[in-house]
DNA sequence: GAATCACTACTCGGATAGGGTGTGTCCGAGTATACATGG
DNA sequence: CCATGTATACTCGGACACACCCTATCCGAGTAGTGATTC
């Protein structure tokens, strides 16, 4: 899985709580972690096009969230980075060769592509039930300084 | 992930219909569907080092299951053809620029690592959580023909 | 006839190239600000 | 003093190289079987 996820996600929480009335560029964001900046920008181009953060250019432009934490999932997050194909694709070599099934005979998919399908639900599923907003709750709980450390740091 | 992960399922059913007092070459393997033997060979491989099956070499050689369907889960293949290494894997750079957090001071990780550590938790367990024997079941039960027929191609 | 030995064919195993996706960088399009200018 | 036009600096957005891992291939090490040779 590409290293953008982990940056977006803590991209994501610093521009909740700097504030979404202020814009952050991607070269502030891409400082404080010491992170390339244009490719950081890609990334958050990408958030961008998932409807997850707004983008502004020219001065005092910049990104900032386009709705607020508790609407806002591990999963799409994961999703806009890494785009919406599974992990998991199955090439059907089953319908190939001499033993090939015949490919509209069984309704049903490749069996394992059905049990390794099963295994990528229940990570999507795991994803999808967790918000933002509790990973920022679990932070502000766990280090209650960060918040305003950040906040500051921006300011 | 890497299509070898579906090959070596495959392989691993295949073997097991065939019997394990056999062994079968990896061309032979190959060729049932389709696949490049060298490539293919090179998949096997990985499930010996990982104990799943083991190799002889030379004529009347090739490859047979190590133990029996049971003992052999979705994840065992996994593990074997993708490594150990999760899929998400954390860069801290949390404690990297001007906002460092001190790495040692907080005894817990990261808590996006933390959080995407439960969702691929939960991937590793449902793909523990289903043995081979269960997809074999599976196969016999909506194709009961098919294993007849491999049986009979490897013949 | 039986045992031994060399030879052959076959298989795995690791070392060696090629391609595609992720990683990283650069420059242009567009915009809001600031300033100068004129009424 | 206020409105307007212009220049400017700043930001995103997409187009352009580089690198690494997956894919694919090839050849050598080792082994079991086979046949010839010898006692």
């Amino acid at each position: 899985m590409g290293e953008g996820v982990e940056w977006a996600l803590h991209c994501c929480l610093n521009l909740a709580w700097i504030g979404e009335e202020r814009a952050v560029p991607a070269v502030k964001l891409a400082g404080y972690y010491e992170l390339p900046p244009a490719y950081l920008n890609k990334q958050l181009q990408a958030l961008a096009r998932a409807g997850i953060v707004s983008s502004t250019s020219g001065p005092k432009g910049g990104f900032r969230l386009a709705r607020p934490l508790e609407r806002i999932t591990l999963m799409d997050v994961v999703a806009a980075i890494e785009g919406p194909e599974p992990a998991f694709r199955c090439t059907e070599i089953i319908t190939q060769g001499p033993g090939a099934q015949a490919p509209g005979r069984d309704p049903e998919r490749c069996l394992i592509d059905r049990a390794m399908g099963r295994a990528e639900l229940a990570w999507r599923r795991e994803l999808a039930g967790q918000t933002l907003a509790e990973l920022s709750a679990d932070v502000e709980r766990t280090m209650p300084g960060v918040p305003g450390r950040i906040r500051r740091w921006f300011g």
